[in-house]
DNA sequence: GCATTGCGGTTAAACGATTACTTACCTCGG
DNA sequence: CCGAGGTAAGTAATCGTTTAACCGCAATGC
């Protein structure tokens, strides 16, 4: 593999000049700059990115830590994080920790290991102490989708009360009376904060929740098609469905479809998330949209102002807003 | 940051041997050992992956360069990817092309530079030509899903053929004469492979196929939605569909519940790939699954034959079958 | 005419590991 | 007693960059 020093050998002049045509970071006479490139176009020469990084201890990687990219909400996080981080000459190691903290955990001491230079992390199980030895080394961290109490490092959140208020203030709107509603596992915060701005809705609405019209889900589609199945078999069944994340809110459809429910007028169905998929499905889905895009953007921008010493100090906590979007599933009777 | 010297000097010992503690590489007394690992300890010492890989040019690292990895079907390729690649100790650096060679040129750039033991990669637009830069430099690559002719490295690739005569073949069976088909852009080789064995199965049962029928989606949900709406409004509408991937499928589901048509009864809809999704849609969609699996597996297998040196000379092309996957949507009328 | 300043270049020391080579010591057979 | 061989350690070169320090030399200022 030819290195720097045979580019400079070809072109007679030092390693140091050679370094310096490569990263304009001093002048170089035209004469010199030119038998230094005709050197590197003959011999082909690529830097190696791993000594530099070694030398200037600056790996230009970030990690992403995801529970299952496979599940489309992780997938779209991954392809904005990776754009945004591409954009500006980093690359994204991803990930996938399969929601078991102990993977997370490897992940962690490879990323570490790998000396990233910052890491980006969606996760309910990892807390403010896991993170702790990476921060020590200087590499900073960002709390994606999840913040956390006491934490240590910056957070990108969704503003999930207000966003679930929407929810069913949407549903309530069109008439919805007796809204069912699927949660997912209380481990996690925001779970929390969706069931109080649904219950927030409910209460300014004048309305009062029946507790048996809630059911915990697991963020998968078939908790989906289970639980509202349960929901929709029940004697006093709810009008509309409110389910926490998209998938779930496919599989309310299925089960709506197998009852003969026309989906929209007979029953209402809001989902959560935004994914593409929910434009397309039978029929389109309403939801929640998170502007993962700026999220993704923010997370990379906070990231990276850690990184370069532009902030330092007290960690910040940014709040995006969701934006309802309204289909046909919840057109209204 | 504490290094390999901090650690020798506390235990007081020499650089060589902390590392040959560190990988097991030579035997070390107990006492000397002991002192090492204690000083390990107490000084939080992570050993730096960059130095040890400038020295041993080996990082122990993948680049996986995808269209998009927002679809699901891409998805679920990283995740297999990454499983398989992290099983071994690899990471895997995610690289989202957009579909755009441009930035796919720029990934090899990067990847070569950052020394990526090897490269695997789904893509409908490098050729050999643009990867032999990669080759030279040893890092062997993988093409996945798409094979090229004249190809220069391993390939893993379904068979697609027979997995478009099952296809067919399954809806033939369920009493279907008239097949509407949504394909992919003609520019994927595997778009050829599928529409042969389609027409092939059809040809087989005595058919002839009905040019009217075919549509070039591509690949995503709209142009599944809109194109099987279009063969849906024909004068002589077909009684079965199939999409060339699941996303387009879910579209047509789309597009068939808006006629009131009962897909499963009324309508034969089938997909490609399979997806999870699949298995919840309204009804669950019949699909031809590709074993993602298995493949991302043997692409890690091959990869790192190569990579290890168990492996020289010609390049091998391993071919997986898909399996049908029959559910309600092509229940038959 | 002499000190100062810029310019354009080189030299060589890092960065943090791995590992070929060397060394010191011990044992054992002849 | 001596040399061969084995064991357990250390020394230092090396991987491919970046960059602080240095060095001539010409121009500039006074």
């Amino acid at each position: 593999m030819t290195t720097i020093r045979d580019v400079a050998q070809l072109a007679g002049v030092s390693t140091a000049t050679v370094s310096h045509v490569l990263n304009d970071t001093r002048v170089v006479s035209d004469d010199l700059r030119g038998r230094v490139v005709a050197a590197m176009v003959k011999l082909n020469y690529r830097p190696n990115a791993v000594a530099r990084s070694l030398r200037v201890s600056e790996t230009l990687t970030i990690g992403l830590i995801v529970p299952d990219v496979e599940l489309p909400f992780f997938a779209r996080y991954a392809r904005d994080i990776e754009m945004a981080a591409s954009e500006v000459g980093y690359n994204v190691i991803l990930c996938n920790s399969n929601w078991a903290l102990a993977n997370e955990l490897r992940y962690l001491d490879h990323l570490l290991a790998r000396r990233v230079d910052g890491l980006i992390c969606i996760s309910v199980s990892m807390t403010p102490e896991h993170i702790a030895p990476i921060l020590r080394r200087n590499a900073p961290v960002v709390w994606l989708e999840e913040g956390r109490i006491g934490h240590n490092a910056d957070a990108i959140i969704l503003d999930n009360q207000r966003g679930a208020y929407d929810a069913a203030s949407h549903l309530i709107e069109r008439g919805h009376r007796r809204i069912g509603c699927i949660t997912g596992p209380t481990v996690a915060q925001l779970t929390g904060d969706r069931i109080s701005g649904f219950q927030h809705a409910l209460c300014d609405a004048g309305l009062t929740h029946d507790e048996r019209l809630t059911r915990v889900g697991a963020y998968d589609a078939e908790s989906g098609y289970r639980l509202a199945g349960e929901l929709l078999d029940l004697d006093e069944p709810p009008t509309a469905l409110f389910a926490f994340n998209d998938i779930m809110a496919i599989g309310a459809l299925r089960a709506a479809h197998e009852r003969g429910l026309r989906v929209g007028r007979h029953l209402g169905i809001i989902g959560f998330d935004g994914i593409g998929l929910t434009a397309h499905a039978s029929p389109p889905l309403s939801t929640i949209e998170q502007p993962t895009r700026a999220m993704s953007e923010a997370a990379i921008a906070v990231l990276l102002e850690r990184v370069n010493g532009q902030h330092r100090g007290e960690s910040r906590t940014l709040r995006f807003q969701a934006r309802l979007v309204a289909r046909e599933s919840t057109l209204g009777a």
